[in-house]
DNA sequence: CGTGCTTTTGAAAATCATCAAGTATAGTGG
DNA sequence: CCACTATACTTGATGATTTTCAAAAGCACG
């Protein structure tokens, strides 16, 4: 198979291999505001692309030339300080739409935490496409307010919760976004979360160091509210103490 | 920290007293996607509001029966913990839609920092009339956008600057989107920067405590980078420092 | 010219960051 | 399969920025 290095990502294919019709992400995309009947239409302007873990495929700053929509894996997307401070704005699970800006440039970076698989659109060619697709275009509204509500919860978070209400916020909001089976973000709150992500990358997510995330979770764990079987693995022992912990109950 | 509640807002008249196709904000806002002949469309739906200065307007977890539109007068939006601590989210200048949500509730709470004039809709009604006006809706998704890339940059702010940089990067922002004659966010840097919010309300913005404001204020006094004529005045003396120090070059 | 509010300033305290090892864990090649 | 290395994670001691507590100084308003 011959891969061709595009910038910082890797082209499988020109076609995406899994069309939309079949992709497993499009129920949880917008992509499904678009009928059965029109979905050729979208399939004829994505890209599939392969992104292995840990490489960045879009660079704040660069041109905005494309727009994204994860089918596989977590991206997380972040924002840099020219001395290296790094600020996680959000990680992207499957279903995530990408690139949602007027700017011409990236107003973000993302890079894979797990390996990924990505469909690229041209921004020109999806934004003619919209044009026809007036559902898709009120999709994406309801996506971007939705993440404006989750952006505004962020901002509590990073500017008045403490250490402990952050690392609680962020669990309970993981184990009910945990993809249990495929739900990438049900409701039903799950006993194990999974975390793909880096003790730093959390970190950077919490506006904290890796020291201060892994203190506190060593705390939570001799104070029975939860278990650490693996890095990667908490098991919510005390859900309902989190949760207030999480709302900023003492 | 002051949280007064009140409920009510005052009504002043059903209709427009001042009709869309006459608003001032109209130009600044996302109202101006509606073509003049279409404009009475719009304005039959609209009520305008005078809301007096500490005013509470949008209530958070209320059902979110309206949309807003700001006409006149600063608002800050904000969200609350339990104990009061509160963050606020952003400030909503003349032309600011407001209530962009899936929710059935709002997700943060609006109060008047200055005396306002805002537009009223209803969220049922102009739902229904943006199927006939894409235009808006596209209109809609951009502002959606932009706010996205603004939420993520205060977020970068809140996660991982320091107070120095915060107040730096505020005044910066503000000097950029200050109300020189009509333009709600120019891009000429002003001198003069008018700041219609408390310390308090700016501390919440920041994620800081009213003190470490005043005191870093001061210390920029000091520095020879602003002058403070008064309060609610500020002059940027060194723009170029503060820019960087703003973007986090020490 | 008080009265109540916001703002400023000072001193002490606390949370979280930094610096510094030490311990798992995973991936690699012998 | 096992050592070996690199990386990630944990834990401890120290320190600094920011918060908290406290009080004085400005300012607006009746």
């Amino acid at each position: 198979m011959t891969h061709i290095r595009v910038r910082s990502l890797v082209v499988e294919s020109a076609r995406p291999s899994e069309p939309c019709a079949a992709c497993d992400a499009r129920p949880f995309s917008v992509c499904n505001a678009i009928d059965q009947r029109d979905i050729e239409r979208l399939a004829a302007l994505a890209a599939s692309l392969t992104v292995e873990a840990g490489r960045t495929f879009i660079e704040e700053g660069d041109p905005a030339e494309h727009f994204f929509n994860v089918t596989a894996g977590t991206a997380k997307l972040f924002k840099l300080l020219p001395d290296g401070r790094r600020q996680i704005t959000g990680f992207a699970p499957m279903g995530t739409f990408l690139g949602l800006a007027v700017s011409s440039t990236y107003a973000f970076g993302a890079e894979a935490v797990e390996p990924m698989r990505i469909c690229r659109f041209s921004r020109f060619k999806l934004r003619a496409l919209l044009d026809d697709f007036p559902a898709m275009e009120k999709r994406l509204l309801e996506v971007a307010s939705n993440e404006l509500v989750a952006a505004q919860e962020q901002m509590l978070l990073l500017g008045r919760k403490t250490a402990r209400e952050r690392l609680a916020s962020f669990l309970v909001t993981r184990a009910a976004c945990t993809a249990n089976g495929a739900t990438p973000c049900g409701h039903r709150a799950a006993e194990k979360v999974t975390l793909p992500m880096t003790r730093s990358d959390i970190a950077d997510y919490l506006g904290l160091t890796i020291e201060t995330v892994s203190r506190t979770l060593t705390r939570f764990k001799t104070e029975r509210l939860i278990d650490i079987p693996s890095a990667s693995e908490i098991v919510m022992r005390d859900h309902a103490a989190l949760e207030s912990l999480a709302t900023g109950l003492h």
